[in-house]
DNA sequence: TCCTAAATAGGAATATATCTTATTTAAAAA
DNA sequence: TTTTTAAATAAGATATATTCCTATTTAGGA
């Protein structure tokens, strides 16, 4: 933020635009983890006619450059699990698959401190995430 | 297998119909994480006329109770986060709310035996789930 | 200032999932 | 067994998030 999002765009090689100076105002200006829509109401304000296409468009800009993060799921859809002993997955960033891992260490790690000011845990939800075996084959050619 | 259904299906007070025993029955031999799509395309072989609905109907009835499990996102929507430093989140499963916890100890696991012959791995999501302070409050009425 | 590739607005399209309603059916009652 | 009725289903409509298409505009370089 010591930087001007002018020169950050730059540096990168974007070009500047008013929606994309605004909507980078707006995510800094943001707490929490806004949803597009969020950010779509507020840059309305100054821009009535911009596009929700915009909105989407330079967020996914922002991902690819590292400049924010998506909080999401990686499958498009959902999927069922038959496999209802505790587990958690491997997830392929390429196909989705999701494969069955056992990682009993983190099982057993305690709750971080403070948690217990923000609610009642009820279930940790872990995922490795990367380039399956099938994937990594196809890659080289 | 389609007796040990009908058992369970009674056991839990569920009607048994066709149509769900034939998606039990797909679900226990299909492996992976089949999407509702998926199964919809295995059962319509033997029930050409099957709605999606009653897919969804039935994945949901069972996951409600417990037969299945879902591999899913709690949000409906993408969120952002313009927080990039390494952390992880607390997840309301109620009203969605996304906060940030830190967690060192579990960033130090290392990564379970074997991983390694499934792919590459490049990051690991973790997320705890519950209720947050806000719903809990809410509860109390 | 002019030029051109890139960005945008607006709306259409897609995809996943849920809802509505008329019809059928499971299973309890007679 | 037959009758009864609430529950389940099929079919299609609807909802919602996101992406695509295309004509127009614009940023930034020549
Ligand atoms: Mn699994
Ligand atoms: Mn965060
Ligand atoms: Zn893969
Ligand atoms: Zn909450």
């Amino acid at each position: 933020m010591e930087k001007d999002a002018r020169d950050i765009f730059k540096e990168i090689g974007l070009r500047v635009t008013p929606q994309r100076l605004e909507i980078f105002k707006i995510l800094a200006s943001m707490h929490g983890h806004p949803a597009a829509e969020d950010v779509f109401e507020r840059i309305r304000r100054r821009f009535p006619s911009i596009s929700f296409d915009t909105v989407y468009r330079t967020l996914s800009l922002f991902e690819n450059h590292g400049l924010i993060k998506k909080v999401h799921h990686l499958a498009d859809k959902t999927r069922y699990d038959t496999n209802l002993k505790r587990h958690h997955h491997f997830v392929c960033i390429r196909c989705k698959k999701i494969i069955d891992i056992e990682w009993d260490e983190i099982d057993g790690i305690p709750m971080p401190k403070g948690v217990e000011n923000l609610g009642r845990v009820e279930d940790r939800y872990v995922e490795l995430r990367g380039i399956c075996k099938d994937c990594l084959n196809e890659e080289e050619e």
